[in-house]
RNA sequence: GUGGGCGUAGCUCAGCUGGUAGAGCACUCGGUUGUGGUCCGAGAUGUCGCGGGUUCGAGCCCCGUCGCUCACCCCA
């Protein structure tokens, strides 16, 4: 009887070794800087009530119009798998009550994200992002450090050929007088069905649009930059001189829109060239309605989510990638049932003092198991047969030169870490 | 959702104008007693993505389908 392979679904990231090794240097890498930034971990579910995101992220957004994993549980309520980060930690936030505390909450994330797009280089249907969150604390220079923590972030990959584009979505002030004249500029344009529906929503999504035509009809729009308030302004400025000061580089550019409806004021993204058409590795910005929206208090924050697997691809785009395999001290190579069961005494005995050590199963023959104990990339061999057992002591093989020295086994311990 | 490219051994691929499968790498074993890397030898592994059609005969031609991949849209 022969069953069928089963496949991987549809456009999944998954990583096994050897390259797992690099997914998780990126992926902890990524997210070292707000660890010592002094940001907390918050660990959520991947799925959620699909108001969070209907709410949250917005209607006219394609994340949540067609790109959502939609379901229904057997009690009925309506799932969505987590299309992105920030809705859910604006929930777990106001639920545990941490916006009652003390302000800033700083928090970090990481796991997998999942939205319904067709496939391609870089974009996945299960995803994986790092991200922070800074709430209850409008200062520009917060901003400045976010955006500062995502650029240490890719920094410490070894990247470099990225560029970061920030701008300001301004206060609502700024975007309401900036609406007037978009939408009397849209208003003159011939859209279709599709594109004006999202424009009633989100007029700003114009921006967005790829289309040559779009583009070019767009050419003249009113950009918000123009229309911020004198505190938007006076704001977008300091978080510039911030980022000034600290050597970040960076292009403003007026006509970045992002995916998700809830960001105002700061924004920001990172785009590397070298991954194909998908080139945004990270981005995000502040969000000052979102928190109140989801039922909690007015509370302003700003945040970031990297994308793990794009800076992964960065970074083999680069050839920055460590080779980072996993390599044992110590390979033993028992030669029968009795010294097999020695050896896992042995073996866990170092283990337990932190001396990586492998057990050469199997039975196989001592040049087969020699021949794995080379490839495995082990620093030192013992081979374990009757005489080794009676005396007590093994010969320690030196894979790198082939050396050999008697030792007791009960001071292996001792003497291996004389010499890793 | 739309379009292009591609599906042959674990991997990378070859396979002529149709004549029922191959290489390299990897893997296992061996080259006299219990010591790796090199070398030599041997071996295992494929419903040629799947289904149908044309044909005496299909990996190759035709249709369909699924999958992978790249791009559009959009985004991390």
């Amino acid at each position: 009887m022969k069953y069928e392979k089963i496949q991987a679904p549809k456009g999944v990231s998954e990583y096994a070794p050897p390259l797992s090794a690099a997914f998780e240097w990126v992926r902890e890498s990524l997210i070292a800087p707000a660890k010592l930034a002094g940001y907390q971990l918050m660990e959520l579910p991947v799925f959620e009530d699909t108001s969070l995101f209907s709410r949250g992220v917005g209607e006219s957004t394609d994340v949540v119009s067609k790109e959502m994993y939609t379901f229904e549980d057997r009690g009925g309520r309506s799932i969505t798998l987590r299309p992105e980060g920030t809705a859910g930690v604006m929930r777990a936030v106001i639920e545990k009550g941490l916006d009652r505390g003390q302000l800033p909450v700083k928090v970090w994330y990481s796991g997998a994200f999942f939205r319904a797009e067709r496939p391609q280089a870089g974009r996945y249907r299960q995803f994986y992002q790092v991200g922070i969150e800074a709430i209850g604390l409008d200062d520009p220079a917060i901003d400045a450090e976010v955006i500062a923590i995502a650029d240490q972030g890719f920094k410490s990959l070894g990247l470099k050929n990225y560029r970061l584009e920030i701008t300001s979505l301004g206060d609502a002030q700024s975007r309401a007088a900036h609406r007037v004249d978009l939408l009397k500029f849209i208003s003159k344009l011939d859209l279709d069905e599709a594109t004006a529906t999202r424009a009633a929503i989100n007029p700003l999504r114009l921006f967005d649009d790829k289309r040559p035509e779009m583009k070019a009809a767009m050419a003249g729009a009113p950009l918000l930059l123009d229309y911020l308030s004198e505190e938007s302004a006076e704001n977008f400025k300091a978080v510039k001189g911030y980022l000034d000061q600290l050597g970040i580089q960076y292009i403003v550019n007026p006509r970045m829109v992002r995916g998700l409806d809830y960001y105002t004021g700061t924004t920001f993204e990172f785009i590397h060239e070298g991954l194909g058409a998908q080139s945004g590795i990270g981005g995000g910005g502040r969000y000052d309605g979102l928190m109140e929206i989801l039922g909690g208090q007015a509370l302003s924050g700003i945040g970031f989510g990297l994308g793990v697997d794009r800076a992964l691809l960065a970074a083999q785009a680069e050839g920055v990638l460590v080779e980072n395999q996993f390599s044992s001290d110590l390979f033993i190579i028992p030669l029968g049932e009795s010294q097999k069961s020695a050896s896992l005494t042995i073996a866990a005995k170092l283990r337990g003092a932190g001396i990586r050590t492998e057990i050469a199963f199997g039975d196989r023959a001592l040049k087969g198991a020699m021949k794995a104990a080379d490839k495995s990339g082990s620093r030192f061999v013992i081979v374990l047969g009757d005489s080794e057992l009676a005396s007590g002591s093994v010969e320690l093989k030196r894979m790198s030169d082939g050396s050999t020295r008697s030792v007791k086994i009960d001071q292996l311990q001792s003497v291996l870490f004389e010499d890793i």
